[in-house]
DNA sequence: TCCTTAGTTCAAAAGTTATTGAACAATTGG
DNA sequence: CCAATTGTTCAATAACTTTTGAACTAAGGA
């Protein structure tokens, strides 16, 4: 398994705003950002979908360029690709995760209990 | 005929993204904001789909909280809603129309000569 | 009034994306 | 080695989105 990821200057714009415009990965992608520096796993994600959904979701996420994955041992470390984000897309990221922040209609993150933080 | 249009505080963020991230509606949005100020019509965009794939794209837009359409005569004038964008979502639609400005993969606007510009 | 222009609506077809469960692979710990 | 854990793949289905053409409405001009 080779879990391919876009280089930074293969980042398509529309397919970044149709990725994030998910509901689900959205949340992910928010909580991915409240968390940067702290590599995610895929469990992590458990109460936004069913296991076999989110490895779609994620896989969605890594084909577009939003995340990156890297296979330790039986777990994937996911994290935000912001370097490169912003690098191709400036100010893209942060205004839509401010926005995100904003929207009363979005639930909160970095709050949520029944997330559990790797020790 | 109505032409709903959602309030600034009903507008979605991942209906905005979702919306945004087809190509077509892309092209719409990136030219009206070159445009902006000026009033479009629907025929404006005949180059991108036919007639009644615009409408149905330029309902999404509508619908989204994107643009808004006046009917003024037969003709719907067509702006940006860029003031309730960017009251709700801060930076969002400029680092989105800046990031398209800088993709190589999407077309240029601005420049398509068989957009004609009303006199 | 009749014709044209501008755009919408509707129903159907085509295409795409999301969700599911069962089966699978790979690593790790006992 | 065996079992548990972590995540993927596959095929099916469900749900949605996009595209199309034909029929329509509404305004404006001759």
């Amino acid at each position: 398994m080779t879990l391919p990821h876009p280089t930074t200057d293969q980042i398509s714009l529309p397919i970044v705003l149709a990725v994030l415009g998910d509901p689900t990965r959205l949340a992910i992608v928010r909580y991915l950002a409240s968390k940067e520096g702290v590599a995610m796993n895929c469990s992590q994600f458990l109460d936004l979908a069913s296991k076999t959904n989110l490895s779609y979701h994620l896989a969605k996420l890594r084909e577009a360029g939003v995340t990156r994955a890297e296979a330790v041992g039986t777990s994937r470390l996911i994290t935000l690709r912001r370097d490169d984000l912003d690098k191709r897309f400036p100010g893209l990221l942060d205004s839509v995760i401010l926005a995100a922040d904003g929207d009363p209609a979005l639930p909160a993150v970095g709050t949520t209990a029944d997330i559990e933080v790797q020790a």
